[in-house]
DNA sequence: TGTACATCAGTGAACGCGCGTTCACTGATGTAC
DNA sequence: TGTACATCAGTGAACGCGCGTTCACTGATGTAC
């Protein structure tokens, strides 16, 4: 971080930390050439140095957001684990990552995040899916998820919309730690349908940490888009 | 439709739709009160007869986005069935909607329709908070959905997320048949946990149309944001 | 049925502003010798 | 270790453009009598 001569040291970094705060305060539509430039007390034309548009300031936004969610996950899953385990570690991670991130999720999972003809972005979502699919076929084949899209589709459904209600602000004020026992709870409640049942039907069954709900487990209204 | 003479017949109508138009087309962001004035083929002062803002506009296709769905879901929740199945039949509209109108879905659901100082939007929203909150009680006092907040918030998150895998585009191609037949489907999964059981342990449990997966159910890969 | 008048919706010209973008420049950095 | 030079990052002035917003106006509509 030297400030003080003529040449910034790292622009680029401090353009992309300057579009964060910028959505942060103002939202998306806020981000401007102009606004990057002054937020990074630059003059007006230094930003084209490092990204040709604004939109490209948010595809490399999206960009990094996907490298740090991958090395999140790879970080929550072991990989020793029962299949449907590993795909409820790697979902808690997403939720986890929504939380703490919401401004990368945001960019990563809408329109800029589709935005493909960028070749390090596609790449990234392109082995993020292949870790998702990886995991859902692992876990049909092992028996823990059901044979047919509809299950896999829910377990992706409940964790994506966990993650969307906390960044979309459905779910009032509740703290990262809240998040991730919700995620224990929820995906754990997906394993053993609404109604727990007492002895599970096969081999390893969902976690007994899937009905820790504890006392993180803040009653869901407000928002609500359920129905 | 008269749009002969010196005066519109309806230009709020026609602003809105417009806005509808250049959304779909070129992204939110691309909508300002020029290019509203533009696409409805009048004078660039004519729009603030009737908004003061974009953000109006906005904020009023919110508002008739969560009036349109309040009515799907009257229509289609047979107020006499069990709740839980209450529950599921709201959901599965409000995939429906998610599909039909995605726009309206987007703004509703986004930061646009948290805009409260609006008192329509404000009470719109108030109603579909109560509607939901009200099923999820019944089917709670029902004994059909688990006591804890995990499997409300499950329940309403597996809809939720469904409807946001379709609407941001993470489940390549679907028809608006097909994601209908999804929402059955997944809905059913989270009622009976992702292996199926054999019997119901509770009076009544999830209704057969719960595994009709059909040929509607295309694989869900493409977007994976499960994991 | 007709007339006068108030109200209202849309006009079109005008304005200042900030944005995107370019470009000749200059200060800093790194490297070959 | 020192010097010369190429490369690069940021400057700051400049431009045209479209947007937001205002306002005196005018054409249409509805209604009282």
């Amino acid at each position: 971080m030297k400030r003080d001569g003529y040449h910034h040291g790292n622009l680029r970094r401090a353009l992309l930390d300057a579009a964060l705060g910028i959505i942060e305060a103002d939202g998306v539509a806020a981000i401007t050439m102009s606004a990057l430039a002054r937020a990074a007390g630059v003059s007006s034309g230094a930003p084209y140095r490092h990204f040709k548009s604004v939109d490209a300031v948010l595809v490399a936004l999206a960009s990094e957001g996907w490298s740090a969610l991958i090395a999140e996950e790879q970080a929550l899953v072991d990989p020793q684990a029962p299949p449907l385990e590993q795909f409820r570690r790697a979902g808690i991670a997403t939720v986890r990552f929504a939380v703490q991130r919401p401004i990368h999720f945001r960019l990563m999972f809408g329109p800029v995040g589709r935005r493909l003809d960028d070749p390090q972005l596609a790449a990234r979502v392109a082995e993020a899916d292949a870790r998702t699919d990886a995991l859902v076929e692992a876990a049909t084949r092992s028996g823990e998820m059901g044979p047919g899209p509809a299950q896999a589709l829910a377990a992706q459904a409940v964790i994506y919309g966990l993650a969307r209600l906390l960044v979309d602000g459905h779910l009032s004020s509740i703290s990262a730690d809240d998040a991730e026992a919700l995620a224990h709870a929820v995906t754990g409640a997906l394993g053993e349908g609404l109604i727990p049942r007492e002895a599970p039907p096969k081999a390893h069954q969902s976690r007994p940490l899937a009905r820790n709900q504890s006392s993180a487990a803040t009653t869901p209204s407000s928002g609500e888009p359920g129905a």
